[in-house]
DNA sequence: GAGAAGTGGAGGACTGCCCTCAACTAATCG
DNA sequence: CGATTAGTTGAGGGCAGTCCTCCACTTCTC
């Protein structure tokens, strides 16, 4: 990984640098990006990016020519905060209360950024970079699930992935109550913990494990938003 | 109700009855529909409807012009039934019991019938005929919680949207669940009942009522799948 | 100011879907 | 049975949406 790492930074200082307003035009489509991503989602026209940046498709494709390159280029850093959020959480001296945290906060970053929702669960984009930083979730999430049941605060029959399927349903929640009802989504997460931390019926079923989650996010695909009439 | 049915009736009989054939061919249509519906949800291509009924798409187009016909011909009934049931469930001596097996037999009902989830929520389909169906349902699960409230089995703070909502939410994971790990909704149907039950948090935000839901429902379109490439 | 680097955005190519219509076939009736 | 009417077919025209190239043009750099 580091190694990687390395790697492409020499190719980066091998290349030539890019010439002064082509760099700002680089950084004004990442900007342009960003916020058409948030607004719509991953799956928006390029030509949409384009016109928001103020700039032509052409330059747009000339920089990133397919929209995985400009995936990469945000979503990684994006992603890792909620990471960090999971970290962190794992510091709080209330398991119960960490975990409370991490979810609220997770599900409060997706509520605000189609484009992470889209992200953060696709298998479709962010193949490498993004990749990387998503498998690397799971394991911290997992073990904030399992200090919160060794403290005796959530039932033992669920797992990491089982708090990775309720953001998942959470997920797909917001983008229909969002636009409407903004912050509905704490309402459903509520029950939803509560249930997690004082549900007695049995779990029917077997706990789904890591490839299960996988196998179902397999099957996410960014949906294309209509872009806003206004 | 029973004068609209009798109005149409009457219009059945005065309009001159299908040639044998025809009618045969109509029956076949509807049957396709239903299963290719029910497979690949509303939104599939007619074409492919009248394939699967082996009949040329010209004959489906005569017979019903749009897919709305289809829908309304076929969806009306199959909503009944959930409403049957939801009534069925305020018969139950144990109201807890009641509304557990009322949930849990209309998501299973969705789980197998991506037509249903489809139509179910839509506000896009069924305006008519089904429409009117899905407004008798409303009423019926609302009281069904209240119920339950009275018996002190279900947390005073949510409400019949409330649950609407949940089954909003799980239709949604099936949608990709269902495909991979079948029956896995079960686990967060129990868990958020368990919520409803027992859970204490106290829930943020207002309470939705039936117009939230309508706003929520009014964003959501049938998704288009892909047709299983075998 | 010459040459290299970068830009714009109209438009060709493609895909996917809807639905018509002219040529056909089948049922029905006297 | 032939005439008449009803019904069927499915290739293909039309439309909408998207992608991304290409080359005349502008801007930078040395």
């Amino acid at each position: 990984m580091w190694r990687l790492s390395l790697c492409f930074d020499y190719a980066v200082d091998v290349t030539k640098p890019l010439r002064r307003d082509a760099e700002r035009n680089r950084q004004r489509i990442l900007q342009a990006a960003q916020e058409v991503f948030a607004a719509r989602g991953v799956d928006v026209m390029l030509d949409d990016i384009a016109h928001h940046a103020g700039l032509g498709v052409g330059t747009v494709y000339r920089r990133f020519p397919t929209r995985e390159d400009l995936v990469e280029a945000l979503f990684d850093s994006r992603l890792e905060v909620i990471v960090g959020w999971a970290a962190e959480a794992m510091e709080d001296p209330d398991p119960w209360a960490g975990l409370n945290r991490f979810a609220e906060r997770a599900i409060a970053a997706m509520a605000d950024d189609r484009g992470l929702r889209d992200i953060a669960f696709s298998r479709a984009y962010g193949r490498n970079r993004v990749a990387e930083v998503r498998e690397r979730l799971a394991p911290v999430v997992e073990a904030l699930v399992v200090r919160c049941q060794q403290a005796g605060v959530v039932r033992p029959d669920v797992g990491g992935a089982d708090l990775g399927l309720i953001q998942f349903m959470l997920a797909a929640l917001l983008e229909y109550t969002e636009p409407v009802e903004p912050g509905l989504w704490r309402r459903y997460l509520t029950l939803m913990l509560d249930g997690l931390r004082s549900g007695t019926t049995p779990l029917p079923g077997a706990m789904p494990d890591v490839e299960a989650m996988d196998r179902i996010a397999e099957n996410w695909r960014p949906p294309r938003r209509p872009p806003a009439d206004h």
